[in-house]
Parts: C-alpha cells; sequence; structure tokens
DNA sequence: TATCATCTGGGACGTTCGTACTAGTACAGA
DNA sequence: TCTGTACTAGTACGAACGTCCCAGATGATA
C-alpha cells in the first residue's frame, strides 16, 4: 500500500467519528474502525494505542472542526443585523449539513458526565459557541443561548425533526434581552 | 434465598440504573448488574431475556420515576406565585437530589438519536416537563422552557457545578413572555 | 400430602473484544 | 548503495461478554 502516514491516521479518525455519530462512543472498536477505513486492525493500534485513546483523538477531531464553524459563526453574528434570526439560521444549517458532529458534541457531552477527562473538551466545546455570541450579546445572555441551543440540538436529534427557526429566534431574541 | 421474584426484579431495575447513571448505557453488562444487585447472572437473563431489554426495562423504570416528579412539579407550578422562581429552585433540587435520573435522561436522549425505538420513551421523558409547565405558561413558551432546561441540565452534568438559581429565573422568565 | 409451574444458583459455550507480537516493506539519511 | 527507522499486514492470546442450559429449591394448588 502507498505510504501516506498521516493521510492514513485521518482517516482513522475520520472513521471513528463517523461511527461514533452512528452508533455510539461505547460501541466503538478496533475493528470496526479498521473496516470502516479499510485498514488492517494493526494500522488502528499503531496509531492509537488503546480504544480510549482513538475516541478521544476522535472526538478532539472532530471538536476542532466544530470550532472553525464556530469562528464562522461569530463571524457571521458579528456582521449579522438580525441577530437572532441569524442564529437560528446557522443551527438550522448546522442540523442540517452537520448532524454527525452534533452527536458527537451530545456523546461528548454525557460520556463527559462520568468521565472527568472528557470534561474539559466538552466545556471547550461549548464555550465555542459562548465565544461567537458574547461580542453581539453580553455574556450572561451568551451563556443562556448557548444552554438553549445545545438543548435545541438535543431535541432536534431526538426527534429527528427540523428546528422551526421562527421559535428559535423568537427564543433567542428573548434570551438576549439578559443582559 | 427468600423467594420475592418482583423484589427481585426491582432490585435488577435499581442496580442497572445506577450502573447506567455511573458508567453509561453502552457500558452496561449482564455480570456487572448482577454483581451489583447481588444476584447470580442468570436471574438478569431470567428477568430480562436480553441485555438490550434490559436497559430499556431500566430506562423505563427511571422514566416512570421521573414522571412522577414530574407531576410534582406541575403542582408546585401551578401554585407558584413567582414561576421562574419556583422552576429554578425545582430544577436545583432535582440536580443535587436526583442527579441519577438526569444522568440517565440524557443518556437516554443521545442513546435514541441512534437507536429510533428509544425515541418514544425520550420524547415522553421531554414532553412530560412541558405538559408540567404548560399550565401556567403558554405552549410554544413552554416548549422553549423545556428545551432550556434539558440544556440546563446537561451544562451542570459536564462541568458538575450547581446551577445559578438567579440566572436561572432570569432566563426561565424571559423564555415566559413567548407566547 | 402430592404435583407442578416458577424461580434460584451456577456453570458452559461460542463470539468478540483489546492488545501484543512478528515478519516483511518502504523510504530518508549516511 | 547501505542501513535503520517508520510503517504495513496479519495473526495470536487471554479476558470478558451475551446467552443458553440444567439441576435443585420453593410455594401455590389440588
Amino acid at each position: 500500500m502507498a505510504r501516506d502516514p498521516e493521510g492514513r491516521r485521518l482517516r482513522i479518525l475520520e472513521a471513528a467519528c463517523a461511527l461514533i455519530a452512528e452508533t455510539g462512543v461505547g460501541a466503538l472498536t478496533h475493528r470496526a474502525v479498521a473496516a470502516r477505513a479499510g485498514v488492517p486492525v494493526g494500522a488502528t493500534t499503531y496509531y492509537f494505542a488503546t480504544l480510549d485513546e482513538l475516541a478521544t483523538s476522535a472526538i478532539a477531531h472532530a471538536a476542532e472542526l466544530a470550532a472553525g464553524e464556530a469562528r464562522l459563526w461569530q463571524e457571521a453574528i458579528a456582521a449579522a443585523e438580525d441577530v437572532p434570526a441569524t442564529v437560528a439560521a446557522l443551527i438550522a444549517d448546522y442540523l442540517a449539513d452537520h448532524r454527525p458532529w452534533s452527536l458527537i458534541e451530545h456523546e461528548l457531552y454525557v460520556a463527559a458526565a462520568h468521565r472527568p477527562e472528557l470534561r474539559p473538551m466538552a466545556i471547550a466545546w461549548s464555550d465555542g459557541t459562548t465565544a461567537a455570541l458574547s461580542p453581539r450579546v453580553g455574556p450572561a445572555a451568551a451563556r443562556a443561548v448557548t444552554v438553549f441551543l445545545d438543548g435545541v440540538m438535543l431535541d432536534a436529534l431526538v426527534r429527528d425533526a427540523p428546528v422551526d427557526a421562527d421559535f428559535l429566534a423568537r427564543a433567542v431574541a428573548a434570551l438576549m434581552g439578559l443582559d
């Protein structure tokens, strides 16, 4: 096989992310990841010494991508005329285009509840959203909106339904008055 | 051993609930539940044919207890003078006294995202909160507050910190204006 | 008291898992 | 060109798992 260590590592991470989104972090196995990435089992243990490290690295990989997205949000919100409507649109798009990220985010949240070593990563993910909002809506409101949006995403995952953008915009607008 | 089939079944369910809260539904095993409940492995498979059935039954058991709690909430909110403050107090108490329920609730939400057969239970759990709120705040606001509170609980689990009751009351008050 | 379905306690089987290991291959630097 | 490190591919092994099974104990019913 053609040599491409970095690419291989990345393929393994992406396979792991896809599996976490599909079946949950608890169902992750070396073999499933290897099969998904199209590499032998030995490859996943070569690049990630333990299953735990593989899972954590995969979540960190997703968190990095999401952090990039959060920076785009910050720009969009900073430039927005109608902040609530913009936020609502961003969330709707996020859930439509990046459902796996959202799934991994909540897998991370729940896993962090009983695995303290994951908490910094979970808190950082959450804080990314707050940071995107803060410049326009004040710190307390930004926190409230962040928490609300996490609830919205969780609700959307459970109900597997698109969010109501108007409802969302009105709720965000209401929370923005907090500061 | 003294005969008490119903008690035994309940002990197994409670052990399973405790384990789900502690380590997540993905880490549940017949053997761990049996050890926790103080019964042989055969007992858990006797009362619950498959591990899946055991996990689902345990979540359903927790959901039932939570539904009872939701009815108490409804009464408390119906009788409240200051609804936002009451809701904030209820949530704070809930997180302090019933952290396991809250953990199981979110385990359920995330599991429901990739296991459609769990969705009715997850939706019912969420709707319980909405129903407790609806009589006092309109339907849209009740939904918004429910979603917000789920976000708050998730955030509290991740940060392992008590919620700020004042912040919470103000956010709830803001969302109550939605209808 | 005799009977029988229900429940108990524990062990057995086959599968899947994490991880370690080995032999071979490719490529960068001497 | 030679050499050693980094990587590949596949196998092996012990542990833990879900589930099945059965011999014995129990208690309601006849």
